[in-house]
DNA sequence: CATGAATGAGACTTCATTCAT
DNA sequence: AATGAATGAAGTCTCATTCAT
């Protein structure tokens, strides 16, 4: 469950730093033109820009850069998310606010969100539980919007399986997005989509008014 | 978008359905335990109980062991929703039931189910969209529910978009049984995540009785 | 050096006769097309028009099948040759009579003659020598016929080893047509191609008209 | 017809050039002993003194090593030939040198010769055609000379024709050498061979002291 | 630190041959 | 005598990883 550690030749942490971010772009690229498994290490060196030898002085294995590829993305979800969270509301605002949110950045990030789901499974378990973690803990954001809505709310209020369940149809309802693009976005563009499901997820704590 | 015709070098049709069968069987189970990147062709031969050479008189690539599997996992869920939903009810009572069979179906086919979502996108293009065809037959069977749900409902009906949308969720609740077991599985059984999310789900199609 | 004997599993002698029939009859067009190596044991098998299990009844291997077409093609050349000589000639006529005649045969079997030649490399050991023997009796042939010419000749009489040379001239003279075709059958006709031939070979043998 | 391009994985042109010597000087011993068919690309690797997997870094696939070795047999073949006819004759004398020449480099490079005239129907169909085109321009060095020959020829001079397939006849003359050297070689030695072709082969430009 | 040539295990696939029916 | 499903050795080729320079 820890932070797993990628070990590396280089000990100049920084320039470590600097070359996994080269990795990371290319390999995202390559990920999302032909999976993680299509794709060759050497790829990997040569869209990053450096070589087959390079790449093993910064990873220990291919799978690490699987690793560091769902990490990154996570990161950047969490750091987005973090960033469109930033004015404080609260209440059933909160929660409109918080799925807009996340279905900006899943939208915004749509092919990381796309490897991250497709590909995770290939992880060892150690990443993997890692990896899963995080996706809790964005869980868990939604889910505490969900209860404060939920106990502010005009109806009666969720109990805790239900408000669970509920943040997670949040949650699937922003990947949705994504995996589903081929229905979904040939529906409606992303401002109606949030608009709808707002309505949709949101009805069981609202009452419309007639 | 044709059902694609795996080759095969044996004359004998029922033949080759039976070694299919126990193909797909054992591939299932393979491909639940590694995946199919990571599962080879001699293993499936194995555990299918026949030689490397044999396996090959009944496909022409390790890929259409996959399409194989996939066509075959939703010829099942087809088979066992439409018999889930023999006896015809109407209106909210049909939607209701038709949630029911189709988490239903997705408990008895975990495994199954989990190796479509994860597996598909390794199919060539063409198995692909035969593939995708058949799970939008299935969003239109419960679009269809939703339609006649809203029609026949005491709230103001839903649009188009917002019923497409509530289908598309409503299968999405059903694949959460299993790619988000960790999670919801944990938290409640079957029949109470049946009843939540029709609770969750319906909620803009239903007011509840005070 | 002995004709090999090809084991069968069948008794019936004039049943082996033609089912050997079939099956050279399709794998000479098989081997012209795509070589023995790249020619599998089925598509013989298929060619001949029937199953590979009776392929194998008739045959104790795959080089089996080389040695029957070899064998058989050199025996028709021999028929052909043989039939094409049976007006008896004699001296500088005779000479002319059999380079006509090996031209003529080599024309009409040039696929055949072509796969002879390269195929027969892959014959095992003993099977080669057999086939070996049977194109030194042909050169024989056209050396004993060079011989008498020799004697008869007007000019200064080769000895043993131009003879000998001479006769291997002809017979490769004879297969260039096939085994040269792109540049010789672009050049001329067979029957320009035999006159010029006639006049280059055997002008060592003659004294022009001035 | 062009010089087709081998791929390779590795960047230093002159660690190419080196291993793909080696690699032909292996390939040919085994072509010569057990033909391309029967000679695997592990052996081939292993006769070079390297590993399967770096033989696969200076090729694409094993056709291209017959290619290779086709290839430098022909440039071979010419850079002899052209070592031995760099003193320049004329007519009739030069006619005998081009022959004298030709049989020599035939007698030094049997094998060589033979692996050519049995393997180069294997190579894809362009790699044939610029073969053949080597080919057809040695043959062309060598009716030059027959034209020169009978333009100064002190006898009625050849028509085109058969001028055209007396060259040829040159040619394959050397070639028999090799590939009927289990009656020719038995026959007589180079020398001999060289003088009595010589002879048989130009009488129809020459007229013979009586 | 960077490079890239070398390695070899192992993947997929073919096909000559057998043998029960 | 005929069939064709089954077999598995063996072939070609890939690619993650190492290590000398």
């Amino acid at each position: 469950m820890q932070k797993k550690k990628v070990p590396s030749m280089v000990k100049d942490e920084q320039l470590i730093q600097i070359r996994r971010e080269q990795l990371i772009k290319g390999a995202v690229k390559l990920f999302k033109e032909k999976g993680f498994h299509r794709t060759t290490t050497r790829e990997m060196a040569k869209e990053a820009g450096f070589s087959i030898g390079t790449l093993y002085e910064y990873i220990g294995s291919k799978e690490d850069v699987l690793y560091l590829v769902c990490d990154s993305i996570y990161e950047e979800v969490r750091t987005r998310l973090d960033a469109h969270l930033a004015k404080n509301e609260a209440g059933m605002d909160r929660l409109r606010q918080v799925i807009a949110s996340l279905f900006k950045v899943m939208d915004e990030m749509q092919d990381e969100v796309l490897i991250m789901y497709q590909e995770a499974k290939s992880l060892p378990k150690e990443s993997l539980s890692y990896v899963l973690k995080k996706e809790a803990e964005m869980t868990a954001l939604v889910e505490s919007a969900v209860r404060e809505a939920s106990e502010q709310g005009s109806i009666a209020p969720l109990d805790p399986t239900e408000m669970e369940i509920l943040a997670n149809n949040i949650m699937v309802a922003g990947q949705m997005w994504t995996f589903r693009r081929w229905t979904v976005q040939k529906a409606c563009t992303l401002s109606e989509y949030t608009a709808v499901q707002s309505k949709l997820l949101l009805s069981s704590l609202t009452v419309e008014a007639k």
